[in-house]
RNA sequence: UGGGGUGUCGCCAAGUGGUAAGGCACUAGUUUUUGGUACUGGUAUUCGGGGGUUCGAGUCCCUCCACCCCAUCCA
């Protein structure tokens, strides 16, 4: 587990710490209306995952708010996927349905304060008022309705006297609002439709909007985690809580990325349209993303835990490497499951020196896996191995059968090619060689030298299997349709040939089937009579890319071309203002810029000029630190003065205190208020310049970091700045870093 | 001149103004009866671009650029 937390966690702690959260509370909050797939799994990950770190409970809560579109069987893909990962959600599985009544006593009480109201536009009318991006929206004439006609409105709505879109109850906020989910936002839409839960109770069904925040405040929710497209929600959230006064222990929202992997889609629509186009087998086809689907191709579920543990939690959108994943499913099956021998695409071998059969004891596990177990290889002078384990004319760097090269049956003994035979059209048919009796494993006295072992199968002991290859579902990184898939994605083997211990004693039922891969007996199809197997990935192999590598193009990258847009002109007044401030009082042009620009910054360092004379030093500190506040804030409401932001030059020019030190001071002046000189005086802040004192402090340092030294001497001059930065620590800042900077310089040489 | 987000290696991702973590991928070597595993090394003179502040900037200020989200009676 990394040391480091994720930001949510860090949150989290925070307001444990501050004491905002007792019982830290989370939930995972899907929509039962598609099968839940690995972006889920990282949802389930961190908020199970949260909850279980800090001691508190995540709750399991179907989202059911739009009856036209869910279903149990939805439901019960949501569950299984979560028991699956190995999570417990608190008491029974949620429903925001079982809320319906509170909500809607909520949303009454919404009307009654004014903040809420029945309006009648027809659904065209709603989209064209509600404005654009760009343009303010206008509110609708029946939002002048009295308190008591829209109660009774609302009243008939849930009643069912109206037909479907006839009236809406929308909250009254702000149809001008930036934000546009703030104008005027849906709370309450008619629906004459039977609810998978709720059965004909209802006629009317809440929106996601006003139904999620109460659903995490009703469950005692202390962080309610998202993804990023809900961003903009975040305002209504805060809107419906905060109106309502439901302050105390409220829940807070907080997003991050989704996932999203490269070669496949994650979205539930795009999943639906493979699933019923008949793309793929069903919601469980193992080349689909989806928990079913990983779960069936062999994943466990540690390896997707471990997976979304590995990506990280953060807000940029980004898009995974497949591989990352294939690597958590080799991790976690690498120690685990026992090494089995199949022949995928058979070459017969006739051992012509050889006769009768015998059984030969192998382990299960290789060396570097402790674990105990092991089966009985049978022999005979009949075998099969993988056709491209034998090459005629081989690369120099083929380490397998060729006519001149031995090699050995892993676990058995050394082959030598003596016949190759081919049929009319050139293939190769078998190859008759001979073994050396003397090179059994375990027991080899033949001196003979191999490059690399194989495997291999008894032809006549081993056992046909089904074996179903699976590629990535598209041949693109970011498919956008149909028209990306792979059309190779499934390669199904038909009569690949397994040792018999697999079938007969099925010592496990996931695999790695030696020197190709990791396989899972498949749940669905399997039975004693045609066993199935599902490849779950592939090993690294270091030789079949070699092969593969000469045919990628190599990624020819252009140079992105920075275009400078343009920047906006300045008005007369603002360069009025430039032309003085750069002439007059010889400020840069860049920060003569800045405060010419903003006026509250430039009223802020006026005022503040006519106080002290020290033209770029106070333009230095306005246009970078007062800035900082000016920007969450007007100068009225400002704790510190211009006066005091005087005062504060005043002692850097005369070197009471180094520009470092004043940033803290300055800081201390936002909380506080208080005079600089105060706070210097109070916190001892004077800067320490006195070249003997620090001359010891910096043999301190240099003796404590004898090995920095060391480096700094033979060349790694970056090193300056971290024994400036240690010196700078243990004296709190105050010394003079201008002398220490010099000193350190000295003493290194 | 809408608003809200995000830019650190090929892909993820840490990073109180003081030596640019870690994982995947890639690569070289050691071990190996899996071209696997394990182990050891190599991989960002630089943080979207440009300026500024500072002894010192990925971190602070200004500005430009790119990408994502928002105008479902979906969630």
């Amino acid at each position: 587990m990394s040391e480091r937390k994720d930001f949510l966690r860090t949150i989290v702690e925070a307001d444990i710490k501050s004491g905002k959260v007792k019982e830290v509370v989370t939930r995972f909050p899907p929509e039962p209306n598609g099968f839940p797939h690995i972006g889920h799994a990282k949802s389930i990950a961190i908020n199970f995952g949260i909850a279980r770190d800090y001691n508190g409970h995540c709750n399991l809560r179907m989202d059911d708010t739009n009856p036209t579109k869910e279903d149990t069987k939805y439901v019960e893909a949501l569950k299984s996927a979560v028991e699956w990962l190995g999570f417990e959600w608190k008491d029974d599985v949620c429903y925001t349905s079982d809320y319906f009544p509170r909500i809607y006593d909520y949303a009454i009480e919404l009307i009654k304060m004014g903040k809420a109201y029945v309006d009648s536009l027809p659904e065209d009318e709603i989209r064209e008022y509600r404005g654009t991006v760009k343009e303010a929206g206008k509110r609708s004439k029946y939002a002048d309705r009295t308190i008591e006609e829209n109660l009774e409105l609302f009243e008939k709505m849930k009643n069912g006297e109206f037909k479907d879109g006839e009236h809406i109850l929308r909250a009254k906020i702000d149809m001008s609002a930036a934000n546009m989910k703030l104008r005027d936002p849906l709370l309450y839409r008619i629906r004459h439709v039977e609810h998978f839960r709720a059965g004909k109770t209802w006629a009317v069904y809440p929106m996601y909007d006003f139904a999620h925040c109460l659903s995490d405040y009703i469950e005692g929710v202390s962080h309610s985690i998202c993804t990023l497209e809900f961003e903009n929600n975040r305002d209504i959230y805060n809107w419906v809580l905060e109106t309502l006064g439901l302050t105390p222990e409220r829940p807070y929202q907080h997003e991050f990325a989704r996932l999203g992997i490269n070669y496949t889609v994650m979205s539930k629509r795009k999943l639906l349209e493979l699933v019923e186009g008949g793309q793929v087998d069903g919601w469980d086809d193992p080349r689909l993303p989806t928990i079913a689907g990983y779960k069936r191709r062999g994943y466990t579920p540690e390896s997707i835990l471990a997976f979304c543990d590995s990506v990280g939690i953060a807000k940029a959108n980004s898009m995974v490497d497949v591989s990352q994943l294939e690597f958590c499913i080799r991790d976690d099956l690498n120690p685990k499951v026992p090494r089995v021998m199949c022949v995928l695409d058979p070459l017969k071998i006739t051992l012509v020196n050889y006769e009768g059969n015998e059984e030969i004891e192998t382990s299960y596990y290789p060396h570097d896996v402790p674990k105990e177990g092991s089966r009985k290889l049978p022999f005979s002078n009949e075998i099969y191995i993988e056709r491209d384990d034998f090459m005629q004319n081989p690369p120099k760097d083929y380490f397998r059968l060729t006519p001149e090269q031995s090699v050995r049956l892993k676990g058995a003994y050394i082959i030598t090619c003596k016949e190759v035979i081919k049929d009319t059209s050139g293939n190769v048919i078998e190859i008759k060689a001979e073994y050396s009796k003397e090179s059994k494993s375990g027991s080899d006295t033949s001196g003979i030298k191999v490059k690399s072992a194989i495997h291999w199968v008894d032809a006549n002991a081993a056992i046909k299997v089904e074996v179903r290859l699976y590629d990535r579902l598209f041949s693109v990184e970011a498919p956008e349709g149909v028209a990306d898939l792979n059309a190779n994605s499934l390669t199904v083997i038909k009569d690949a040939y397994i040792e018999p211990a697999v079938i007969n004693e099925k010592p496990d039922e996931r695999f790695q089937f030696e020197r190709q891969g990791y396989f899972y007996a498949d749940p669905v199809d399997y039975t004693d009579a045609k066993p199935v197997f599902n490849k779950i990935v592939g090993l690294k192999g270091s030789w079949d890319k070699k092969k593969t590598k000469t045919e990628t193009v190599p990624k020819i990258r252009a140079k992105k071309e920075q275009v400078d847009g343009e920047v906006v002109a300045m008005s007369d007044a603002q360069t009025a203002l430039f032309t003085k401030y750069t002439q007059e009082l010889k400020l840069n042009s860049e920060v003569a810029n800045t405060l010419a620009r903003d006026s509250q910054l430039s009223a802020f360092y006026e005022e503040a000029l006519s106080e002290i004379n020290s033209p770029v030093s106070l333009a230095n500190i306005v246009t970078n630190e007062v800035a900082r506040e000016l920007k969450q804030m007007q100068i009225s409401e400002l704790k510190f003065s211009t006066s005091q932001i005087s005062q504060l030059v005043k002692i850097i020019d005369d070197g009471t205190i180094s520009n470092k030190i004043a940033k803290q001071v300055f800081q201390e002046m936002v909380k506080s208020g208080d005079n600089p000189s105060k706070i210097v005086e109070d916190k001892g802040l004077v800067q320490i310049s006195d070249p003997a004192i620090i001359s010891a402090i910096i043999n301190e340092v240099m003796a404590k970091n004898p090995d920095n030294v060391e480096k700094f001497k033979t060349g790694n001059t970056k090193l300056l700045g971290f024994f400036v930065g240690q010196v700078l620590k243990s004296t709190g800042g105050k010394a003079n870093p201008q002398v220490v900077n010099k000193l350190v310089a000295e003493m290194l040489k």
